[in-house]
DNA sequence: ACGCCAGGGACTGGGA
DNA sequence: ATCCCAGTCCCTGGCG
């Protein structure tokens, strides 16, 4: 399904709705305890290679979940304007104000719902996140960012690092 | 005031 | 049957 390498790290690590999106950030201030800054590009530098393993038992074959679909729209180029990174090496994502719903609508896709998915239901998906820790929520708006484990899980998964 | 975003309770449904 | 995860519905509250 997903095979990029990454190449996102530094390519746009900062911001980068330079397509579309108005707000997205709106504001500009109130965001600084979120870890951004520490180590820069100097992620995975280091050694992270066996700690987290598939989370699943990749038994048969497993529904694709939530934040996996997530993560392989965010190595998606075409998907940039709907949902980027605003900093990959930290986890951390935003959604497009503008195109979240259209983000939305292609999963519901994917899981062959019935009716439309929204923005709305998904975050409320994504909320449950928050709960077993795979994904949390920053302050910051529309942005959310996955558990260390759960990204290099993800990462291992589509043969990145 | 209002719309957007976020948080969460509660119930439903499918899969394991 | 029971659990997990996600989907659906809905209400509340903060904030610009």
């Amino acid at each position: 399904m997903f095979h990029m390498h990454l190449a996102q790290d530094i390519a746009y690590s900062y911001e980068a709705p330079t397509c579309t999106d108005s707000d997205s950030q709106s504001s500009c201030s109130q965001y600084q305890e979120y870890q951004d800054p520490p180590s820069p590009s100097s992620d995975r530098g280091s050694r992270e290679d066996r700690d987290s393993l598939p989370l699943i038992p990749l038994s048969g074959k497993r529904k694709e979940r939530l934040f996996q679909f997530l993560f392989e729209m965010l190595q998606t180029p075409s998907m940039r304007n709907c949902i980027w990174w605003v900093q990959s090496s930290a986890g951390t994502f935003q959604f497009s104000s503008q195109n979240k719903e259209r983000l939305a609508q292609l999963w519901g896709q994917r899981k062959g719902n019935r009716k439309t998915m929204t923005y709305q239901k998904m975050a409320r998906a994504l909320r449950n996140y928050s709960r077993t820790g795979e994904i949390q929520k920053v302050k910051r708006k529309l942005t959310y960012r996955f558990d260390e484990k759960t990204l290099r899980g993800l990462q291992r998964d589509c043969n990145i690092v």
